[in-house]
DNA sequence: ACCTGAACACCGTTCAAGT
DNA sequence: ACCTGAACACCGTTCAAGT
């Protein structure tokens, strides 16, 4: 005789982020995330095949959001300016949610890794002002090396890392023009 | 009545090391690295207050070498020639060490931070680079913007992020001989 | 069909007892 | 002084049994 849900997918994926961001990764433990939604944890493998499993449901449902972010980000027309902006709801993205960001670029120890496609949407519209500022030949190289500064950039931020001091807004936004002026014109390699 | 040692807090580092490096994060357990040194995991206590300590002194020994090895690289007198090399050894020491240069950069959820003065050590060649080709006023931003470029890049790599295809070696060289560029001269900031 | 308690094989860590 | 087995409070995960 069925007994009918007392939760679902998406209270479980929704539980699991929150609990994350409030806990950090060794928080977000089976029986944790099974208690905030009301049952137990073995219940949970009816609608996860693991941890892991959830985990990767998790940074895809953060990663939609981000890409829908960054799609609305850059549409001021002006590649540089679309850059910009870019960058900053990238960051803004990782301040709001570091836990997750943390783990988005991980290496897969954790054994979670992302739907494909959702670092594709995300890469598109960074793609498109890259193409602008750089050339269509060098788009790809010149995408990779802002998305590599802004990356490190952040991580080092949510790490802590930047400890000599100095203003860490303005270094930002010193390294975005620096990075727009970097790649663009002619390529100085060779 | 004294038991003679049977292993050394060197030994206890070395192993974590290499334990670290050949299971991950997730394989240094104490029974492991206890087991690696002919001891059981309650003796580790002995030397180490706990795993976070272990993991800390693991850093350390980590970062020291690198410190030194960038000491090493940044000698040709070019600074533009000193950044490429110290990118280069920094990729090196990334790839052959990945497991312990996440971790390094990792948020500190994993509770070990490395020492401050070798995050100094390390900084400093860079920092010399940065304020011969950047100026002395903004070596500071100068150097960040290379370092979070070059982190970026190599934990990018590291965590399989570069899924476009095209020269990921090339990537490099391209991004390096553009962030050089980018931190010369004037800033184009206001 | 979904949920549960009990159980298993792991952890990190403590501690009394051994030499 | 150093080392140990036993124990504790946790994990993720499985599974038979309940409704």
């Amino acid at each position: 005789m069925p007994t009918p849900a007392r939760t679902s997918l998406d209270a479980i994926v929704a539980a699991g982020r929150t609990i994350l961001e409030a806990e950090g990764a060794d928080g977000l433990t089976m029986r944790r995330v099974a208690a905030a939604v009301g049952i137990r944890a073995p219940s949970l493998y009816k609608r996860v095949r693991d941890r892991a499993d959830l985990l990767r449901l998790i940074l895809n449902a953060a990663g939609a959001e981000l890409a829908a972010s960054l799609d609305e980000a850059a549409t001021t027309g002006n590649p540089r300016r679309d850059l910009v902006a870019l960058a900053r709801t990238f960051r803004t993205f990782a301040r709001r949610n570091p836990e997750t960001y943390a783990l988005m670029f991980a290496r897969s120890s954790e054994g979670a890794r992302m739907d494909p496609d959702l670092t594709e949407r995300a890469s598109a519209a960074l793609l498109r002002a890259a193409a602008e500022l750089a050339g269509p030949e060098r788009r790809l190289e010149a995408a990779r090396t802002v998305v590599a500064w802004a990356h490190g950039f952040i991580s080092m931020e949510l790490a802590g890392a930047f400890r000599l001091g100095g203003d860490v807004d303005e270094a930002f936004a010193y390294g975005v023009d620096r990075l727009a002026t970097a790649i663009e014109g002619p390529s100085g390699l060779r």
